[in-house]
DNA sequence: TCTATCGGTGACAATATATCACCATTGTTT
DNA sequence: AAACAATGGTGATATATTGTCACCGATAGA
């Protein structure tokens, strides 16, 4: 039997709220998590006490509290990723002239976390917090080659839902895309996840050596080449590894392919 | 002893993360809550598995974690700011019985961004979207009050803008009463904008610590007195706190006078 | 070397939790 | 309106999780 702690349990609620999900009853919760309503409703009471979750007084539902806000205001001054991250992005997006986005692995899921916008009319447009499925998007692709083998194959052990008609949803194709991605050591994706977007994207590693997150640049497929598809790729793969630095870790010897340039201080 | 569940333990530890204490290790941690380490360390690794919390690799001191991040975006998204603000104001209206509204700061200038109407026949109105000068209204003198000094000495530097015959054009009457709003947490205005309309008016604070918008109580002259001056002055001064922590904002140390109560923090 | 930390482990008694039946309300269906 | 099925929430007890403490190897300073 699975040791858990209560905490886990607890925290283990909050998985249930997301974009589509913003607010949840008791009784939900308590479906959803699979637990008795009483223990639902004890933890619930202990994280709304400190304002990790609040109720509504007119239907009594809960959502996220107000301590997300502060405590993500305290992480991001502990830990200012944006700020180092930011003209990484900027400076890709400015280099690439399309939009990019960085999204950071939660999970087995990616989510987009600072992006840049095209400075062309037409451009591909990223909403902030979007979570992006690994089996389907470049950022995924690019997470799924440079983790542990397990991940992937957890990924892609069941059926693959299709966004798209491009979607790839054969575990065979996915792997061998992966098997690609190594050897190219950016991903692509044409229209996996969106139709009509194309995109590149490379790892970005953190301090323990896993991958952390990754660097993307999105592209009208219109606009989209073979040409492009490289020069972005090299692009990408550049800055995804100065993020890397930027943020105190190392590119994984067994990874770095890439000529490294003078480094973050240059 | 009060009843605590392992939760409500787990979520204290988070507490002792604050802008100087960005990281902790465990033996600090397990020191600063007062509780076992080895009961530190399981509440700890279950919150690093939701991301909650994450630990760095090098000193294995913990931090913050990205999930917080997340549930911020999302509690953002769920719940914007007028939606928390809202059932302030309206209770604020209710516990004062008379009109109140929240402005937001921008630039120089108030904004009058909700209201709610006094239940008593002869009340105040106030019209949403109206500007407030910082000088002559109970919402602009607690700004000044509570802002960086350099504000409050460009207000006060040109000539000041008569709106009644009361109005305090003078600036050293002006700094004079920002010192005693300091001393009395709230600030106050007798007909300064309106004639025959009385206000108190407190803080509340953004993320950045600096001044957000203010909450204030408007009262027909002929209804105030001393008393009601005061008993108005502390609730105004309560709920602007409370508004100031519902947005995931803290009231800064130096500022924080009045008694918190069952607040998320005590 | 000796000492004093550190992060972390393991075992047992103490206690908070899981589970159930139950209640008062609210909103639907008939 | 009456019956119905949800809802959020309470209280009791068996049981699983936690609090406590002794202990470990590693690291750092004297």
């Amino acid at each position: 039997m699975a040791m858990s702690s209560t905490v886990d349990k607890a925290l283990g609620l909050l998985v249930h709220f997301d974009e589509s999900r913003t607010e949840i009853g008791l009784s939900d919760l308590a479906r959803l998590s699979g637990t008795d309503k009483s223990a639902v409703l004890r933890m619930v009471n202990a994280m709304v006490g400190h304002g990790l979750l609040d109720q509504r007084v007119d239907n009594r539902k809960y959502r996220l509290g107000s301590a997300c806000i502060r405590w993500a205001q305290l992480r991001e001054k502990a830990t200012p990723t944006e700020q180092v991250l930011r003209p990484i992005v900027d400076q890709l997006a400015n280099d690439s002239q399309e939009t990019t986005h960085c999204s950071l692995l939660f999970g087995e899921k990616l989510v987009i976390s600072l992006v840049a916008e095209s400075p062309q009319i037409n451009r591909v447009h990223m909403d902030l917090g979007l979570l992006l499925p690994l089996t389907a998007t470049a950022s995924g692709l690019a997470v799924l080659a440079y983790s542990d083998p397990s991940l992937a194959a957890a990924a892609t052990s069941s059926t693959l839902p299709a966004f798209t008609d491009e979607t790839l949803t054969d575990p065979g194709q996915i792997r061998a895309e992966i098997q690609d991605t190594r050897q190219r050591g950016y991903s692509i994706s044409k229209g996996y996840f969106e139709t009509q977007v194309h995109s590149v994207a490379a790892p970005i590693f953190g301090l323990d050596g896993g991958v952390a997150g990754t660097l993307a640049i999105a592209i009208p497929a219109h606009r989209m080449n073979q040409q492009k598809e490289v020069s972005n790729g090299r692009l990408v793969q550049h800055a995804a590894a100065q993020a890397t630095l930027s943020i105190g870790a190392v590119v994984p010897a067994k990874y770095r392919s890439i000529q490294q340039d003078g480094g973050m201080f240059a």
